[in-house]
DNA sequence: TGTCCCTTTGCA
DNA sequence: TGCAAAGGGACA
């Protein structure tokens, strides 16, 4: 795949003047992406079969119990990740599983937020789904399958803490750091996805310098992210479809999380863990929006 | 009804 | 073949 998703030449939509919302202009962005992704044999089958390809059209709603989502909303194009039915054959008497693949600017946003909050209430969840054109199914199943990951990622890392704690040092931070640096790749300007490798991230590349190189700093992201203040003020556990058990795991999960080498793994501006918020989300993507134009935050 | 956990399945 | 989306059972 040779397509640049970042670049701003592969996105001149995203600066058209038609709708200059953030949503908007990231899931046009998308769409052109996805196009772009499309095969010649897709590109036929969307059309004979449109508005497939796409994750949240008729195959996911006949899904067994697609009827527990809040809600199935029809997909209005290809701006969503594409997925695909094996055609017919063996299990016929079952339902061919589809198996989504999103797109990178979903995957991006998705791992944003999952990095800020491991549990997301009914509501988050749903509008989450809605900013990013996936079913409400869709983005439950994805966050419990990276809880799980990061699940894996943790007895991982213990047990190579008890058995060679030499290694851990380098080999923790590089599988840790895959859940957040590659979920970035694809947004990234082009020319600068080789910082995001595995292999190349480390303390030493992140260091102030290179994220002022990188037209990032401090004040740009304080000016876009909540303070202290605001996080406390946002209460999401209002939220009537809360529980007590969600909110425990979710202490529990980004406590874990935090106590498990994130602030030693991140750069120390990019995101901040006291932002969860439906607002935040729309910062988070016109900050990928932004970061993808690349368009310094305080220019905006 | 949501989550955990394991499994199945599709795709690159 | 590994990864990841989705299925499904058990549990609270």
């Amino acid at each position: 795949m040779s397509v640049d998703l970042a670049s701003p030449q592969s996105l001149p939509e995203a600066c058209d003047s038609r709708d200059t919302s953030p949503i908007s202009a990231i899931l046009e962005a998308e769409e052109n992406y996805t196009s772009l992704q499309m095969s010649s044999a897709e590109a036929l089958y969307s059309e004979t079969a449109s508005p497939l390809p796409s994750s949240t059209d008729g195959l996911i709603q006949d899904s067994p119990d697609s009827s527990t989502s809040p809600q199935i909303k029809p997909s209005t194009s290809a701006l969503v990740g594409k997925s695909t039915v094996k055609k017919e054959g063996k299990g016929q008497g079952k339902k061919q599983k589809v198996r989504t693949v999103f797109s990178q600017m979903q995957l991006c946003i998705l791992k944003d937020r999952f990095q800020k909050q491991k549990y997301l209430s009914l509501q988050q969840m749903q509008e989450l789904s809605e900013a990013l054109n996936l079913t409400y199914k869709q983005v439950k199943t994805w966050f419990q399958n990276q809880r799980m990951k990061c699940k894996r990622w943790q007895k991982n890392t213990n047990w190579s803490k008890t058995s060679n704690s030499v290694t851990q040092k380098v080999s923790v931070p590089i599988e840790f750091l895959d859940l957040y640096s590659s979920s970035h790749q694809g947004c990234l300007p082009s020319g600068n996805l080789s910082m995001w490798s595995n292999q190349t991230w480390s303390n030493q590349t992140w260091n102030s310098q290179s994220w002022s190189n990188h037209s990032w700093n401090s004040q740009a992201w304080s000016n876009h992210s909540w303070n202290s203040q605001a996080w406390s003020n946002h209460s999401w556990n209002s939220q009537s479809s809360w529980n007590s058990q969600s909110s425990w795991n979710n202490q529990v999960w980004n406590n874990q999380f935090q106590n498990c080498g994130e602030e030693f793994l991140l750069p120390q501006v990019q995101f901040q863990q006291n932002s969860v918020s439906d607002l935040e989300t729309s910062q988070t993507i016109d900050l990928f929006l932004n970061y993808s134009m690349n368009i310094q935050p305080e220019d905006v």
